[in-house]
RNA sequence: GGGCAAGUGGUGGAAUGGCAUACACGACAGACUUAAAAUCUGUUGGCUGUAAGGUCGUGAGGGUUCGACUCCCUCCUUGCCCACCA
């Protein structure tokens, strides 16, 4: 007999329904806890990594609940987006209700797992009341500059037909349907996120609970690197052309001059020169290529003499300037001072356009220094200066500034920082989303749509084909619009925002979701933000948690946060996120679930088999949350065993508690207490697990059982809710307290110790714990088992490590 | 090319300087049963040995240490992220 999970699930979720068990109430009086996990875009099932996700936010959130927190744990929908239009073309519905229809199913879903959500403040990105804010954001970033419009060569997918943000291009192709991305000039709108550079890059240090890798992800996409701008002055006149290194040392390398083909100067450059027309020929064939024809590894690096010659500032050489479509326009100053000898691309080209070299930076390991002639590549690191003038025998890195310096001194250049991260672009050519909120008049130009009248309702009819441009620009209705200033007939922005603006806020909408005057009330989110922990895919970890940290900057800048410093002092009044937590994927025979493999596990099926406690147990149990999670059939069978293993204890309960068992029972609390705090969710129902086998071989009262239901509750809360109701208990369970161990009951009169012998155990004796050392050292010499072991040998030493072992050393 | 993880039994994993393989799965054996399932109780890294025991063993090689899965160096493999970034 098994016991009957289906009932007793369905009891207790509509229990904690009714009894709004877990309801968040701003209680100034006790300390809070803000748990979030990802919110899910509504595809209408829930997968494996949902559950993972949400099962290890659960878990802690219960646990904090049990603890005495005033526990914050929302859910809600990042719906806008276009799998939505997708789905609505295919089945020839409305995102709207595709979308909505979607929410309710995975709704109905989230809930057969048993999760611990405030319903309450449940939410939606697609709803008018929360894009409404999304626009009123919109507008205090316009107000302040931070929104801007900029005609600009674009990522376009042909495919979606639509821009993409570049960090939406993945190995120059479109992150969602993987076709080759082009360029194509468009007016976007663009957030100035590189205004916040520094911040985003300085604070990253304070964010002391964040996985290494997130914050090493994220310092590499901000990107910041120090060098010096060199200039180089044309022989024939005084025109300079500014080039960006990091690499001051090798200038007395620079052997020739290459520009981006887009350069401004190009066009200058070749004017009247032999060279023009093939330069120009060159230019249009780099312009027409994708980004991933240009960028990829193994293609021939390309490129052409301009006809003009410039001058190394620093030993008045001249040198030659070429265009080649390795330099890119989009970083530093779109032009480079090549040092063929110390940079591999750079060794490349000039070995295939036969240009000239020099080495300066002598490698320490050769005795020799080669010739340039002799080098089969670039040679990128460290050594002595030659051929460097008055640097000649320095530390290269020591060079590096000195020459910097030098050149700043001098004039030959400027020291200065580059930055990799771009501003933001949020335009899209698509209808599923929040509509930009601004209005272009004849006479006024652009203009922001007032306040007051926000929200601009995204019309329910669109005709969305997917056959390009913006379907919003085909409803009439929408786009005619009276100027809000002048009132002469104007017209819409048919643009949407990427999705990614939804999300960069919506932790601090959850403090006070129904708010209609703010898009989050400044007192709530005063008591609740920062996030006390964040749960998310690793894929996140860049754009998600970029945006919606420069976003709580900005509500800082505005007044409108202003977060108490955490008790530890390490996020700081406007980094959103105090601790985060970034889950692995689940794997199926070794690969990521999806359906394009065919090995996708249904949770809903599991859940009818098993129920969800069971499918909960065994997601936790099989893996620490932060690794890869290998789903298995029979693992989950296990977990299900367990639970029965468990529900029998009950029927066997004895009046009189075993005193051996009660100790096992205070260590059990001690590291379960321990793992949950510390995430290591697998150990702790380890170490319950031992519990259990324990009150197999001894016999629990109703004390310890009690005390075992509620270290499980967490982890599966029906079949916890509905043994301590069979234990006589009336309130529900998470009403209750976390048990406390008694640190007395930890402490053994006896303990067993480990004997060594040159580092390697030869046997074990069992001493009073409190012993002391000389004692000890006697005793362990005069064991009968030591002797075979010191046979013809002197002891030279003797180390004890109290409770643990003797070593000694002969 | 750069950065970050990880590599332990047949399997998922445990141990972060002190008894390697906790806990679980699987397998094997026993009890119960007419039988099976379920359940309960054992055994379960390799080699060697009747046994007690011995010996080897955490991707490879070296180092530090009385003692290393754990720390340091070199290398290999796998995964993830970034990348013609000057």
């Amino acid at each position: 007999m098994s016991y009957s999970f289906k009932e007793i699930e369905e009891k207790w979720q509509c229990y904690w329904q009714e009894k709004q068990i877990f309801k968040a109430s701003h209680a100034p009086e006790k300390k809070k806890f803000y748990c979030l996990e990802m919110f899910p875009y509504p595809s209408g099932k829930i997968h494996m990594g949902h559950v993972r996700n949400y099962t290890i936010g659960d878990v802690y959130s219960r646990y904090k609940w049990l603890e005495g927190y005033s526990v914050l744990h929302p859910m809600g929908f990042d719906a806008f987006g276009q799998p939505a239009e997708n789905a609505a073309i295919k089945n020839n519905t409305k995102p709207d209700s595709w979308t909505h229809k979607c929410i309710d199913w995975m709704k109905i879903e989230l809930e057969k797992m048993g999760f611990s959500y405030d319903w309450e403040r449940e939410l939606s990105t697609c709803d008018s009341t929360y894009y409404r804010w999304n626009q009123w954001i919109f507008l205090k970033m316009y107000e302040r500059g931070l929104a801007y419009q900029k005609a600009s060569s674009v990522n376009w997918c042909p495919s979606c037909q639509t821009t993409l943000a570049n960090e939406e291009v993945i190995d120059g192709e479109c992150w969602r349907c993987h076709n080759p991305v082009q360029q194509k000039e468009l007016e976007q709108w663009f957030l100035k996120i590189t205004d916040y550079k520094e911040r985003l890059l300085d604070d990253l240090n304070r964010l002391q609970h964040w996985p290494e890798r997130v914050i090493a992800m994220q310092k590499n996409w901000i990107g910041k690197s120090q060098g010096v701008e060199i200039y180089f002055r044309l022989k024939e006149n005084d025109t300079v052309i500014t080039v960006f290194t990091t690499r001051a040392d090798t200038i007395f390398g620079a052997t020739y001059v290459v520009l981006a083909p887009e350069h401004p100067l190009v066009k200058e450059l070749i004017k009247g020169k032999p060279q023009e027309k093939d330069v120009l020929d060159f230019i249009d064939k780099v312009s027409k290529e994708s980004k991933i024809a240009r960028v990829k590894e193994d293609v021939k690096k390309e490129g052409l003499f301009t006809g003009t010659f410039c001058v190394n500032p620093v030993n008045n050489e001249v040198i030659p300037i070429w265009i080649a479509d390795y330099v890119l326009m989009e970083y530093g100053t779109g032009a480079i001072m090549a040092v063929p000898t110390h940079d591999q691309r750079d060794f490349l080209f000039a070995k295939e356009h036969h240009l000239p070299m020099r080495i300066v930076i002598k490698s320490p390991s050769h005795q020799v220094t080669k010739s340039p002639d002799e080098m089969t590549g670039a040679y990128a690191g460290d050594g002595l200066q030659v051929n460097s003038g008055e640097f000649n025998g320095l530390p290269n890195q020591e060079a590096k500034t000195k020459i910097a310096q030098w050149m700043q001194d001098k004039g030959m250049g400027k020291i200065v920082t580059h930055w990799r991260l771009r501003d933001w672009l949020i335009s899209r050519q698509r209808y599923w989303g929040t509509p930009i909120p601004m209005i272009y008049c004849k006479a006024c130009g652009v203009v922001g749509v007032p306040y007051k009248d926000l929200p601009v309702v995204l019309p329910a009819d669109a005709p969305f084909t997917g056959e390009g441009g913006s379907p919003l620009g085909k409803v009439e209705s929408f786009v005619n619009v009276a100027c809000p200033q002048c009132d002469a007939p104007a017209r819409r922005e048919t643009d949407t925002m990427a999705t990614f603006f939804d999300s960069s806020w919506y932790f601090l909408r959850f403090c006070s979701p129904k708010d209609d005057s703010a898009p989050f009330n400044t007192q709530e989110a005063r008591y609740w933000m920062p996030v006390d922990q964040y749960i998310g895919g690793i894929e996140h970890a860049i754009l998600h948690l970029l945006y919606s940290r420069f976003f709580t900057k900005f509500f800082r800048d505005l007044g409108m946060v202003d977060f108490p410093s955490a008790a530890d002092n390490c996020s700081g009044h406007d980094e959103p996120f105090r601790c985060l937590l970034t889950q692995g994927m689940v794997l199926k025979d070794g690969e990521v679930m999806s359906k394009s493999k065919g090995n996708i596990v249904d949770p809903d099926s599991i859940i009818q088999k098993y129920g969800a406690d069971s499918l909960r147990l065994f997601i936790l149990f099989a893996a620490p949350p932060e690794t890869e999670l290998e789903w298995d059939d029979r693992g989950i069978e296990g977990a299900f065993k367990f639970l029965n293993r468990v529900w029998r204890i009950q029927e066997n309960l004895k009046d009189t508690p075993e005193p051996h068992l009660i100790r096992i029972l205070h260590k059990t609390i001690k590291k379960v207490s321990d793992d949950v705090a510390a995430f290591k969710f697998n150990t702790a129902i380890a170490s319950l697990m031992e519990l259990v086998n324990a009150i197999y071989q001894l016999g629990a009262d109703k004390e310890v059982f009690s005390k075992l239901v509620l270290m499980l509750s967490p982890f599966m809360p029906h079949f916890a809710e509905e043994l301590w109701q069979i234990l006589g208990n009336e309130e529900s369970i998470f009403k209750s307290q976390w048990p406390l161990h008694d640190p007395t009951l930890l402490v053994e009169a006896m303990v067993t110790m480990v004997v060594q012998v040159n580092g390697k155990v030869r046997f074990k004796i069992e001493v009073a714990s409190d012993i002391d050392e000389e004692k000890l050292k006697k005793r362990v010499l005069s064991d009968e088992k030591l002797i075979p072991w010191l046979q013809g040998k002197q002891v030279k030493n003797i180390i004890v490590v109290p409770s643990k072992l003797v070593s000694i050393v002969v």
